[in-house]
DNA sequence: CTCGTGCGCAACCACTAGTTGCAGGAGGTT
DNA sequence: AACCTCCTGCAACTAGTGGTTGCGCACGAG
C-alpha cells in the first residue's frame, strides 16, 4: 500500500519540531516576536550554547530567519514554514484519525452481526 | 505565561510518534491489524532488532499492546491512546496556526496605518 | 527428535542533546 | 584611545538513542 503516511512528511521538518525544547524555542519566539540564542536560554531551561544549536537545526529547516544586528543575531519565526509543518502534523494526525475510524466501524459491525 | 503549547504535551508520546521509523510502524500496524517484530521489519529499512527496540518504546508510550501468542509476540494499535496522540498533534498545530494568524493580522493592520 | 524460525541479550558504532571552558569581537563609557 | 561588558562562536567531553552484527535459547512444526 502506497499510503503510507510517513512517506508524506519532511523528515528534516519533522524531526525539528519533534523536539521538545525545539518546540518552546518556538513558542517563545512565537510570542515575543524575535529573540537571540541569550534571550531564549532566559527562558529554557537550558544553555545558551544548546539554544544556539538548536537554532542551527531550526534554521536548516527553514523554520526560523536570522537577521544579525550589531553584535548579536535576532532569530524569528517564517510563517509560511512553519504554517507547512502545522499542515503536515494536520495531515499525519487526519490520516490515523481516518485509519482508527475505519477499524472501529469494522468492530461495530462484527459486534452487530454476532448479536444477530 | 502559561499558554506555553509545550507544557500541555506529553513527552512521551510525542517523542514515541516523533521517530519516523516508529511512525511507520504504527502505519503497518494499523494497516495490516496487527504484527511481530518480525514481519514488521519486513516492510522497513531497519533490522529485527530495531523493531524490537521501537515496540518497547511504543508499549511504554501506551501506543501498542502486546498478546504472546505461542512463540511470537503480537502487536497491536492502542486506539485510545493513539487518538490522544492525534489530539495532542492537532492542539499544538491549532495554537501555532492561532499565534501565526494573530502575528498577520497585526502585520495587515500596521501596513493599513501605514498606507493611510 | 530434530530442525527451523522467532525472540532476547550483549557489544559495538554514529549521531545528537547537553554541558563547561575559553577566545574573540562589537558597543558603550570614561 | 582604553576599557569593560556582553553576546557570539569554537572545542572537548558526557549521556542517551537509533542502528548494526553476532550469538544463544526456546518453542512449534515436521
Amino acid at each position: 500500500m502506497s499510503t503510507d503516511v510517513a512517506d508524506k512528511v519532511d523528515d528534516h521538518l519533522w524531526s525539528a519540531i519533534g523536539d521538545p525544547t525545539r518546540r518552546r524555542m518556538l513558542d517563545l519566539l512565537l510570542t515575543q516576536g524575535d529573540g537571540t540564542a541569550t534571550t531564549l536560554s532566559d527562558h529554557l531551561p537550558v544553555t545558551r550554547q544548546a539554544v544556539a544549536k538548536h537554532l542551527v537545526v531550526l534554521d536548516r529547516a527553514g523554520l526560523v530567519r536570522v537577521t544579525p544586528t550589531g553584535r548579536e543575531k535576532r532569530y524569528r519565526v517564517d510563517d509560511v514554514q512553519l504554517s507547512r509543518a502545522v499542515a503536515q502534523m494536520a495531515s499525519v494526525g487526519s490520516t490515523w484519525d481516518a485509519r482508527l475510524q475505519r477499524i472501529k466501524r469494522i468492530a461495530e459491525t462484527i459486534q452487530r452481526a454476532q448479536q444477530d
